[in-house]
DNA sequence: CCGGCACTCCGCAACTGTTTCATTCACAAG
DNA sequence: CTTGTGAATGAAACAGTTGCGGAGTGCCGG
């Protein structure tokens, strides 16, 4: 269809110039470049080795790949992405962009050169700037897990507002009044939600949202543990605890059982899930559950399915969002000691067994 | 170096005859097909797009890739090949044998129409067979985790014998005698390396070891569920487990927690981590611990290294094994009642506390 | 026995993209 | 004015792949 040796007629310059442009070589001129690169992005061009179109495309993350430090969600998201790439036959490329990218080239310039047809995002709040940028370049992608409201970025993500909000529901309903919320440090659009899925149930309950029962940490085991350490002497007794991700979910309860502390009897805690690790626990986490491998199913489908269809990538916008689910476990119960009197301060209440004791 | 053109020279015969064996076109005669291929295999080619060469290495599974149901072994040696490829700046690609390999092309056929240089191979027991195929094609190939005495073999794996050796006479040392092994159903050299530091830690102790204390499961959770429900009740009890899996242990623990069953008050288990899942329970798991993460580093710098230097891809063998640590945490202990009888049979010991009362 | 037909195998030529080498052109220094 | 230098770029030679057609072979019907 479009060929370097097409655009370099259509251009009044040599195939050899196209070709030095897109491998981003120094000696040539900018505005010659900025010419070739206008209409590459234009035509949507993909180099052909010899006659053949490799099927390839990348899941680039903007530095490293496959944190593991984040729980299971890369890689529960990555086996998804795998199931999906089986419908059009596609492959799949790891790519950091921060560690290949050179400052100089654009977007589109570096995934033709990585041979990349398409590219699945996984987008950190930091690189919204850079999707804006792959996007304004019109290269196909597809960002997972989070939400854009400018025009010409695809994404697909999970909506967890709903599952969150019936999660503290779920609390109040047990009892619980004094319910602290543990979040992510780096707000992204996911946790943003979270938050205010947490307010409005406080709000609607008729509970105020006391801004000291609100924990920012980062995402992990020991930021778990810190808030455990935080709250488990307060007075008024904190009672539950709602954590945004799986890891602080887990070093939650991990600490309280160090502490001799109850689960679910001095203490309610309600996490997150991606993938499985509600069930490696004991009692098993009430959890609200994202299945990562269906954003990375479909995101993988959209993005090869556009790719093998129409040679205009800009066939259409793809924006889905899924349903997240809220699932009762045994880390949840009601309050040891539910009092009649109004949702205020109390002291009394022997929420701690053991530490109590002697 | 060693182009298309030139082998067709050389065998006389036309280039597009050996293009079309290289991507396995049906319409070429058996006997020119094969001469192509062993000069091919003999010369180590790799075709150029272009003037350039790609590199590319596969990260080949048998089946599916990045399977989550072995907990956090496979993203975490993901992530250290990553970091391996950053030496020799090399990309990455995710191949499914079984999806993608066409039953009649040989493996360096396949690899080459996928366009990688090298192969890291994710091999359980079943995928022997293939592994030496690939060997005896002498295609660019490393084993992760698995052992072979075959030359042209080359592999990385973690030595366990000694760790786990270690581990069951941290248990003995602890005073138990009749410690259960939860051990992998399909056999790999790794599992066998563990059964048989097993028995031999038995066997120096003094201790018999009985095949009806030896369980053989699927690594899940929910055979470690079913494991501690066989143990449970038998008489004489068994104090303590060693589980050679990290799903394995947790699911073990997962249930005695759930039976009421005291760990390690009444029961001491002795897992494998993998990764860093040892951390998610409470009590932490006492635990052999491999670093895939060091596995798939070092994997991924041996094989650049040697695409990048020689021509020759039959430079010299890697065969290199590593050691695991036993982390000693909070699952293990003495048992309950320490008998000063020699350790035989014995049925008055009150080792479910919670279950014995009315 | 022969013509026609179908099928297999394979080479030529035309097509991809990339790189090397040489040329052109502007401009500064001698 | 001549000459050197550097940037920009084009022609050609290289890489692999594929459409088309030709040569051979076997088979079947007349």
């Amino acid at each position: 269809m479009s060929s370097v040796r097409a655009i370099a007629k259509h251009l009044n310059v040599s195939p050899a110039t196209v070709s030095r442009v897109l491998n981003n070589r120094s000696n040539v001129d900018e505005e010659t470049r900025q010419r070739v690169l206008d209409r590459i992005n234009e035509l949507g061009y993909f180099p052909q080795v010899g006659r053949r179109i490799s099927n390839v495309i990348a899941l680039a993350y903007p530095d490293e790949p496959v944190r593991t430090e984040y729980g299971s969600f890369e890689p529960t998201l990555l086996s998804g992405i795998m199931r999906g790439l089986e419908v059009e036959q596609f492959d799949l490329k790891l790519l950091s962009i921060r560690r290949d990218k050179k400052p100089d080239e654009t977007y589109t310039q570096f995934f033709l050169r990585k041979g990349v047809r398409g590219v699945v995002l996984r987008c950190f709040r930091h690189s919204r700037p850079m999707i804006l940028e792959i996007a304004a370049e019109k290269f196909p992608a597809i960002v997972i897990a989070e939400h854009f409201d400018e025009p010409g970025v695809n994404y697909i993500r999970a909506e967890s507002y709903s599952s969150c909000r019936r999660a503290v529901e779920h609390l109040i309903a047990l009892g619980h009044t004094g319910i602290a919320l543990a979040i992510h440090s780096v707000s992204d659009s996911d946790h943003a939600e979270r938050r205010r899925a947490y307010a409005d149930a406080l709000h609607c309950a008729g509970l105020a949202v006391d801004p000291s029962l609100i924990f920012e940490l980062p995402a992990s085991l020991s930021s778990g543990e810190q808030v455990l350490d935080m709250i488990a002497d307060r007075r008024p007794a904190i009672t539950a605890v709602f954590a945004t991700n799986p890891m602080t979910s887990l070093g939650l309860m991990r600490r309280a059982q160090e502490r001799g502390i109850q689960i679910p009897g001095d203490l309610s805690v309600v996490g997150v899930d991606d993938g499985d690790v509600r069930m490696h626990v004991w009692p098993r986490l009430t959890a609200v559950c994202q299945d990562a491998s269906a954003l990375g199913y479909e995101a993988a489908v959209w993005l090869t399915r556009t790719l093998s269809k129409g040679s205009n990538a800009s066939s259409g916008m793809f924006r889905r969002t899924t349903a997240t689910v809220f699932e009762v476990n045994g880390t949840a119960a009601a309050p040891r000691v539910v009092m009649s009197s109004p949702p205020a301060a109390e002291r009394s209440k022997p929420s701690t067994r053991r530490r109590s004791a002697p």
